[in-house]
DNA sequence: CTTATCCCCTGCCGGC
DNA sequence: TGCCGGCAGGGGATAA
């Protein structure tokens, strides 16, 4: 479920939790995490040694640890890191654990088991395909308004679909593009090449003011998604399909943009 | 190259 | 209560 700014929240934790935290085990016996590593290696590489710092590149989480060796995961839909009491029952769907030696315990759960992760020698982060791949993050490197003028120029695709693809692109979703696309007045499914000049100076302007503030919105509450129980939906139009419009009253609607839900006010974004 | 569609996996929720 | 379709904040593979 997460993007970008969830995974800036969880950088942050992680960061806490491991910089200068040594790591005595690393468990999992999840061949579908694994892909063909062994659960061996990764604990090889880095029990023992003591996280050094903890990156966020797009939606990867880079936790770098003494010894040489980098954990990198990717949380999709359901993943999430949880710092547990060492001797807590496992929570479902949990994937992964990191034993730390103050005696707690870092589990990734994962309940639609879609995340993955890998661990690497450090210098070869850069070359893994998923990363090598990902375009400018939105939030470290905001694409000016000339940029964004070049990546959606002759582009039939919505715009909605453009924000979402990393290649071009890196940290937007479902949630955060159409939450933009809000607050910038223009409809999804517009093909990005028909912007005004003023559409895509708006977007410019908005994509990073847009990251901030749901970076600071969801600080304030536990990691929780939409759909658990204690949930608080900060977002404007996401999930409120026949609530009223903030800006204007109008009934939001909901509608399928490159397989995912979109929610949009007609008026506003007509 | 571009774009759309399907698929991966599991759980929850609302309707009948 | 039980079953079933729809839905889920991800991205990769494949097809046209």
């Amino acid at each position: 479920m997460p993007e970008l700014p969830e995974v800036e929240l969880a950088a942050r934790r992680l960061r806490e939790w491991l910089v200068g935290c040594r790591v005595t085990h690393v468990e999992t016996d999840d061949a579908l995490l694994l892909r063909g590593a062994s659960a061996a290696d990764w604990h090889a590489a880095l029990a023992g040694r003591c996280g050094r710092a903890v990156r966020r590149r797009a939606k990867y989480l880079l936790a770098d640890f003494e010894g040489g060796h980098t954990l990198v995961a990717h949380l999709r839909m359901t993943g999430r890191f949880l710092r547990e009491s060492g001797d807590a029952a496992p929570p479902p769907g949990a994937r992964l654990f990191l034993r730390l030696e103050d005696g707690s315990r870092l589990t990734f759960q994962d309940r639609r088991r879609l995340g993955q992760a890998w661990v690497l020698p450090t210098p070869a982060v850069e070359s893994l395909p998923q990363l090598a791949s990902l375009g400018p993050d939105t939030l470290e490197e905001p694409p000016s308004a000339p940029a964004l003028m070049a990546l959606t120029c002759g582009r039939r695709q919505s715009i909605k679909a453009l924000l979402m693809d990393q290649r071009r692109l890196s940290g937007l979703g479902n949630i955060c593009a159409g939450e933009i696309l809000f607050r910038a007045r223009i409809a999804p499914e517009m093909p990005a090449g028909q912007l005004s000049e003023a559409e895509i100076a708006r977007l410019a302007e908005l994509i990073p003011e847009y990251l901030r503030w749901a970076i600071e919105a969801q600080s304030r509450h536990d990691p929780v998604y939409l759909g658990e129980r204690g949930a608080v939906n900060v977002f404007s139009l996401y999930g409120r399909r026949g609530e009223p419009c903030p800006a204007c009253g109008e009934a939001i609607r909901r509608t399928v943009i490159a397989g995912r839900g979109t929610y949009y006010c007609p008026r506003c974004q007509g």
